[in-house]
DNA sequence: GTGGTCTAGACCACA
DNA sequence: GTGGTCTAGACCACG
């Protein structure tokens, strides 16, 4: 997997946001086991404490749980996660939309270049 | 003039990111005269510090030029302007269509929903 | 380490640039740690913040490396050293050689006293 | 004339530098008028009260006479001209060495690369 | 009045 | 411990 990390922010709520996206788009199926801390901290070249703290953000929102004895595994919590799913959509959506307004583009404009970014985006700079 | 200031992130690239936007957008014409570092400070209602570094950027970029004792104005650049703009919509369109993407929306499913937001936004949490 | 600031200009290019000198001088050599923002501060009288713009000025010219959390240390890039120190001889010479021949010095009465400049700066004020 | 300006000190004295090196090079000849401060101004694009500033500094120094009905005159005093002139020069000498000898250079390459300069500033970036 | 710099002191996140 | 940010308050040069 392919970690994204913005020097700019805190390590710790990207990898939470970016392991929120995996868990409702299914990449970690509802009730299977999550890879471990050190696993995680390896293959995202993250210190171990960070993941830490991502891990125990993703538990308090109910999205993956603890047991004492066998590590961790996804909510079997199929609502909660479309509930996640639709939220960050939303909250992505609208800010989105909101700065591309901010700047003067319409809608259909948007949609226009939303089509359009498979070939542009390879292109200009 | 809102401001809208997210406490996840450093103040001084927030501020300098909707100034950019406004720029872009035309709220501050080409070759116009900048508030004064003063006065958008005490608009945002953060410290003069904080908000001349969000500007200093701007210059940096090119998008004001400062004169010393005479205040800024808008770049008369219309070409930086205009690549500017496409600069920043397609960061933004890019990192947001490989985010809903990551979640498992396809692109029908986002111009759907960005569609459907003028409604939507207002109902939910 | 002796610091020499003059009050006719801002502090922070001046030790940005002295800095510059000694990083392209070898110094502090290729990926080296750098001293910590406190240590430098304190070494050059100035206030941690006037020592962190120019570090960060440093930064953006890719010559230190920053490590939020573990401190900075100085590029790998040979050849960025390199072309620096190149580049910053070249201003120099440059205005330097422009300013004395506005003075009406030619070329070898400039080298004539260079050699000289051993003697006889002690001597005179 | 050219007037070299640079934005990041103050702009009187860069004038009043100039006026010194054009001063002691004989473009204005000891005794002669001096132009006055509306031309000066208006050449050199600043304000008449910066230009006033840089002129009241040279007389200050004894550089340019005013008398109240004629106008401004270079002085005739030959030695302070003589003098003038070989301080700057030992001043700007020592401070080059100086800073090419902290990068590193010695003063055989800096000789060298002087010599050179004619070409290579065209050159390089 | 303008922008620019500097200081002192505080708080934060990360490891 | 590290770097980064923010605030409050002061001073400066210029016009």
């Amino acid at each position: 997997m392919e970690w994204k990390i913005d020097d700019s922010r805190p390590i710790w709520p990207q990898i939470k946001e970016q392991l929120m996206r995996d868990i409702v788009a299914g990449k970690y199926p509802m009730g299977s086991p999550f890879p471990t801390v050190r696993d995680l901290a390896e293959d995202a070249k993250v210190n171990r404490n960070t993941m830490q703290r991502a891990l125990s953000e993703l538990e308090n929102e109910g999205l993956v749980i603890t047991n004492r004895t066998s590590g961790r595994t996804v909510t079997m919590d199929e609502n909660l996660i479309k509930l996640t799913r639709g939220k960050i959509a939303k909250e992505k959506i609208v800010s989105f939309r909101q700065e591309m307004e901010d700047m003067g583009f319409t809608m259909e404009e948007i949609i226009s270049l939303m089509r359009g970014s498979d070939s542009d985006v390879e292109k200009g700079e």
